[in-house]
RNA sequence: GGGCCGGUCGUCUAGAUUGGUUAGGACGCAGCCCUUACGAGGCUGAGGUCGCCGGUUCAACUCCGGCCCGGCCCA
């Protein structure tokens, strides 16, 4: 066995290991297999945003160390990795390189120019994941803006539509003026913004007076069908049922009673409008009321506006708060703190329209959701409410048709003579209906020859939230259900409402299967002053950066580390920082096992192990109780901290220490107590490899190549097994012995800081009070590691208690030393 | 306004499900030590009435109730 180098350059080291085992393939899925269980990762596939953030190192880290943990626990472990290419944001980032609107090119070519970008985005993404060292079986990649990919998204529309869960639908939507757009509740954001809120005049119908409303958006006067109060607010009861008229456009509305109304807002009076809020659906709903849409799909108010036709919503407000004043009918303006729902890839404030779009049934499956999302594993266990509170919570079935470009066409035509809605038959696809014809030759209701194409396509979430079914080889292998449900999905606190809650709707639609057994869950990634990391607020910290100081064993540690699975974990230098410094110190002991195991061979039996070797070997299997326990628990803080800190302060500040002098002199104390010594190092240190294999991939390696692959005959530490806890080394004797003599070279060494001498200094008489003959003879008979690590030249050990230097774990127990 | 989470040395963070340990660790701070693995180090030390108020209990950081303050998500 040689020495390990001193130099150790992780950056090289890492990148090494990365290119060996993609080489070598070790992180391959084996689909021939079929004697070890099966263990499959539901990889969320990243929206290709060109950087791979701390946020998602966070999260692979997570699952990269449950990917490698499962590989060494015996699993045939699948890590797939895909692409989530489709989508709004793309479109939005091409049309601001490109300085165009979606609008001004063919749809092919805006849809090239979406495709080039993200191929650009992904071959950064894909070298961040690599450079982390994630155990991912690259073979599986695939990005859903291929048509292999949208063949799926399709054949599960089909799907669908034919088990009745999609219809399509004059609703309500979000609406993005800007994307030109429906969006979906979850793609809303909410954003505080100083607005202003008008009190408003408007006459009784009967003409003698008039009641004052407060609204923040007067532009929506001509779109006005009712004037609500709330019907337990005294000031207004006379009024209900009463006719008002609205301004501007001198139309009568009836004044209605409605609960929702807030008396406190304003002046407790509020007028309903097509459709100024979300509040405004449910009014019109409750009490349906007239609509009159007064928007164009662009945001500019339309012929139902009358003379502001033509005009954008911010334009039409104002003319209409001149126009108020003039007639004197606007009493005054008030500043308002307001939250306004904006588009969440451009910030648009969205508006609320109606027209035809599709909907899948997801408020059907409610109860259903809620079932199994009890089933399902969670990690932390309080994030399944999130889910179920989520579910519980949406007014509206789920839109997914999107007026964009860049996104999976919907499989649909439209007969020009009657209408009839013509659906692709399952072996169609793929297929773009704006390009190709259905593959009929007529209208089987009225036999019309031509036909219109769907020109609307399917939200992105549509082709994401078939990740678990697709992963597992549906639809093309026969045995995809050996995967599905994947045992683990990963995702982040932040969307669970629409990752993890997509996939179990569509799943259960689909196969009437929930999509994955367990859910991991990561926090968010805070900057170093605790607040959400961004680059607005300047406390951003770009993963690169990261990386090249420090390397991925180090930030790996910060991931794992950082704080409890689930929780919000702040990024901090000194963090990655302290990883860093336990890499150097791992390599300095596996340098110094190495340098004394130059003349050991491992399984020969002749040695005879000493206290503190037994206390070590039983330490280090309840170490591997603890480390795997936290692991099957996804407690990757704990795991981490047992890991390091035994390595750091039990093996490297007690044990290698207190064997120094025995390796040293074998003349002094025999051969075959250097062999037991160097059985130990051998034994532990492979030990501690293994357990932190799955969170230090790179630097386990490295040392298991040098020291271990011959004899453990493994290619790699990675393909180990896990160690089992071996009950028969846990020595209860052993370890309570060997915690005393630990305690006592401890203060010795205390001792020798305090009187400012150098550690390796000579001690010319120690003399030990062991208070009881028990103690003693424990000394007595161990005396050896005792005296050499403290370099004592003489030993006196008395059963009796003394005076002198206390051990504060032992009272009973103390002692002198004597320098000179 | 609703749901969820949190408030622990100067800073960050474990411990809370299953009450009882000297409340653990990291960073920072102070002091010491060139010691045949490690100065990108080692060793030693100071530093906490566990947000506030009640309750349960022999015993509460931990369980229960209320309050205050943050965060995330949603309305």
């Amino acid at each position: 066995m040689k020495p390990l180098p001193k130099e150790f350059n992780v950056l090289a080291v890492e990148r090494k290991w990365q290119k060996l085992w993609e080489d070598w393939g070790i992180y391959r899925f084996d689909w021939k297999d079929y004697k070890r269980p099966v263990f499959s990762i539901d990889t969320p596939p990243p929206y290709p945003s060109g950087e791979f953030h701390m946020g998602n190192v966070l999260n692979w880290t997570y699952f990269d160390i449950v990917a490698r943990y499962k590989r060494m626990k015996g699993y045939n472990v699948y890590f797939p990795q895909g692409w989530d290419c489709h989508g709004l944001g793309i479109e939005v980032q091409v049309e601001k390189e490109h300085n165009i609107r979606k609008r001004d090119l063919p749809p092919d070519k805006f849809r090239s120019l979406c495709m080039q970008l993200v191929e650009k985005y992904i071959a950064m993404m894909k070298e961040g994941i690599i450079r982390l060292g994630c155990s991912v079986d690259w073979t599986t990649e695939y990005r859903t803006m291929d048509p292999e990919y949208w063949r799926k998204t399709q054949l599960s529309f089909i799907m669908l539509y034919r088990k009745g869960y999609i219809y399509q639908g004059t609703h309500p939507v979000n609406w993005c003026p800007r994307c030109e757009t429906a969006i979906a509740d979850a793609e809303v954001d909410y954003e505080e913004r100083e607005g202003k809120l008008h009190y408003i005049r408007f006459p009784l119908a009967n003409g003698d007076s008039y009641l004052l409303i407060a609204t923040t958006r007067p532009e929506f006067i001509p779109a006005c069908v009712a004037v609500a109060v709330n019907p337990t607010d005294t000031r207004y009861i006379k009024y209900i049922g009463k006719r008002i008229t609205v301004p501007i456009v001198n139309r009568t509305v009836e004044i209605i009673p409605d609960e929702n109304v807030e008396p406190s807002f304003g002046t407790g009076v509020v007028m309903i409008c097509t459709y100024g809020d979300k509040e405004d659906v449910r009014t019109v709903k409750r009490h349906n009321l007239p609509i009159i849409i007064i928007l164009t799909e662009n945001g500019l108010i339309n012929e139902n506006g009358g003379k502001y036709k033509g005009l954008t919503v911010e334009k039409a407000k104002e003319i209409i708060v001149k126009d108020l004043e003039a007639v004197g009918l606007l009493e005054k303006v008030e500043p308002i703190r307001q939250e306004i729902g904006v588009c969440d890839r451009c910030k648009t404030p969205i508006e609320i329209l109606e027209r035809k779009q599709w909907f899948m049934k997801t408020r059907i499956l409610t109860d259903r959701v809620e079932k199994e999302a009890n089933e399902v594993v969670w990690y932390p266990d309080y994030m399944k409410t999130r889910l179920i509170d989520w579910a519980r919570s949406l007014d509206w079935d789920w839109v997914i048709s999107r007026q964009r470009i860049f996104a999976t066409p919907i499989p649909v035509w439209y007969c020009k003579k009657c209408g009839e809605t013509i659906l692709a038959e399952e072996s169609w696809v793929p297929i773009d209906p704006k390009l190709e014809k259905p593959r009929i030759n007529a209208c089987p209701k009225c036999g019309c020859s031509e036909f219109v194409p769907e020109r609307d396509v399917l939200d992105t979430w549509m082709d994401s939230s078939i990740s678990c079914a697709v992963h597992a080889g549906w639809p093309d292998r026969k045995d995809w259900r050996r995967l599905f449900p994947a045992d683990l999905h990963p995702s982040g606190v932040d969307i669970i409402r629409t990752w993890a809650y997509y996939l179990m709707v569509r799943h259960l639609a689909l196969f009437n299967e929930k999509p994955y057994k367990s859910c991991l869950i990561n926090g968010m990634v805070l900057g170093a002053d605790g607040r959400k990391m961004s680059k607005s607020l300047k406390n951003y910290v770009a993963t690169p950066e990261v990386l090249d100081k420090y390397g991925a064993d180090a930030a790996r540690q910060w991931a794992a580390g950082g704080g409890a699975t689930g929780s919000d974990i702040p990024f901090r230098w000194p963090d990655v920082e302290y990883g860093r410094r336990f890499l150097t110190k791992l390599w300095n002991a596996a340098r110094f096992v190495s340098s004394q195991l130059t003349d050991y061979k491992p399984g020969n039996g002749d040695y005879e192990l000493q206290l503190l070797d037994k206390w070590i070997l039983s330490k280090a299997e309840r170490l591997t109780k603890r480390v795997t326990e936290a692991l099957e628990k996804c407690q990757f803080n704990t795991a981490t901290e047992e890991a390091r800190n035994f390595t750091w302060h039990v093996f490297c500040d007690q044990y290698i220490e207190a064997v120094k002098d025995r390796l040293y002199k074998p003349e002094l104390y025999g051969e075959a107590k250097r062999r037991a010594a160097q059985h130990t190092l051998y034994t532990v240190l492979y030990r501690i490899l293994q357990l932190l294999a799955p969170i230090t991939p790179h630097i386990t390696e490295e040392i298991y190549q040098h020291i271990y692959a011959e004899y453990i005959g493994e290619k790699s530490i990675h393909k180990t097994q896990w160690p089992q806890v071996d009950a028969g080394k846990i020595d209860e004797k052993a370890e309570k012995e060997g915690e005393l003599l630990i305690a006592l070279i401890t203060e010795i060494r205390r001792d020798k800081a305090e009187k400012r001498k150098p550690l390796n200094t000579a001690v010319k008489l120690v003399k030990v009070y062991g208070g009881n003959s028990e103690f003693a003879e424990t000394l007595a008979k161990n005396k050896e590691d005792l005296v050499g690590t403290c370099k004592i030249q003489r030993l006196e050990i008395l059963p009796e208690k003394g005076d002198g230097r206390q051990v504060p774990q032992y009272p009973e127990v103390s002692f002198k030393a004597d320098y000179d």
